[in-house]
DNA sequence: ACCCATTTTTAGGCTTGCCTAAATTTAGGT
DNA sequence: ACCTAAATTTAGGCAAGCCTAAAAATGGGT
């Protein structure tokens, strides 16, 4: 239905924004790499469409309609199921699934969606710890936090981690960080300095600046008996 | 490299001449389904690429050129690997892998062919019984003819079947012809009449007009001890 | 030698999706 | 009330890929 400039604009408001909040002009700009005239473009077209994929108030930024909830949810869909496939089925490395997918992502038709959700046995979180939505627009919840507010002295298991940087992800992997992993925190150095920990049962301790913590969520680590 | 529009102009240059034969415009803007005009504008682009896709003299249409060929035969090769993967992984039906097939076989890296090539064991026929052309270019031979030409009262093997109609394929999938399977031709009617023919163990007779005849291609059925 | 079908050229147009630069408007904070 | 940063409008441009219609060229067949 939607052109791949719309998909993506749709996704990145989603990204932006959530359900609630509006996205920028400059935040869309800068995600989209576009200029922000070309943003405030797209933005009136995709609210002037039959039925609407926004809701937009000049000067106040932007937000799904329902319509453009399903749609960019439709796609995100695509593109973790398509991450979790190349990963699993195909035997892709962690840091390459995510430029495939990108291009993938558009071009893969609801019976191709299915199929590969079929294979995967309904899968809710993709290589990189990020949810699945639902065919129905549902997200699958995980309560996870930021790495950067874990209590030193603590334990707790990779959530997610971004997927943005693929050399951030090829680090991470290699010192092996994945949605899964324990860790453990030994302490926070001040002034905004790096996190000292533990990686699994590695005795090394990594120092991870707050760029690269940043790009880490968490879970509290479930007692054994859980 | 190139877009789209270039891709499908090569495949089209190669399934309509082949290695060695000229395209012609007519030919190329039917295939294409665009104005002849057009045709002669992307000839003219293909051939004063740097390096040219294409030989093309003008009134004498369009040769590939090795680069041109090698294009080509990619996008035959992704085509024809993505068919008989959705068709074998995905459990895709015979009538729904080619439009699929047609979108993604302009998406897909080299690494996710090599990947999928990998894991269906490398290939060498498409679920409608084309050949995959190698990595290297080369294509895999199989001696096949036009069901048109068999012998009366003898036995073939279903070779290929054309995958240019969707119905077409959804009918002979009906009545049990697909690659592999054996028919047994009791007569051709005269005047362009139907073959009349059995397929398989099914004792039924079918009457194939020389429409659907000509999307056959059989060839001689191995003696029982091969 | 000539005709006609094919092909090519010409000249113009359209849409999508982006760009730029400069001028203007707006909202929000002080 | 005013200032500023953000957003918007305006005006123009670019490239890809297609379209049209009409005119011109070509070349193969008779």
């Amino acid at each position: 239905m939607g052109t791949e400039a719309i998909d993506n604009c749709l996704k990145a408001i989603f990204q932006l924004a959530g359900d609630n909040d509006r996205a920028t002009t400059a935040g869309l700009a800068e995600q989209l790499a576009i200029a922000p005239a070309s943003v405030t473009g797209m933005l009136k077209k995709l609210s002037e469409a039959d039925p609407p994929w926004i809701e937009y108030q000049k000067h106040h930024g932007a937000r799904l309609t329902d319509r453009g909830r399903a749609r960019a949810l439709e796609i995100i869909r695509h593109h973790r199921l398509i991450e979790l496939f190349l990963y699993r089925v195909l035997d892709y490395s962690w840091d390459e699934v995510h430029m495939e997918a990108e291009k993938l992502e558009h071009a893969i038709s609801e019976t191709f969606e299915d199929r590969i959700a079929h294979v995967l046995g309904d899968p809710e979180f993709d290589p990189h710890g990020h949810p699945i939505p639902r065919r129905d627009g549902t997200l699958p919840d995980r309560a996870d936090s930021d790495l950067i507010d874990m209590e030193p002295g603590t334990d707790a298991e990779v959530s997610r981690v971004s997927d943005h940087d693929p050399t951030m992800l090829q680090h991470l992997s290699s010192i092996g960080v994945r949605p899964g992993v324990r860790i453990h925190l030994l302490e926070r150095r001040p002034f905004d300095g790096p996190l000292m920990l533990r990686v699994g049962d590695d005795q090394a301790v990594h120092a991870f600046g707050t760029r690269l913590a940043g790009s880490i969520r968490i879970r509290d680590i479930r007692s054994a008996a859980a």
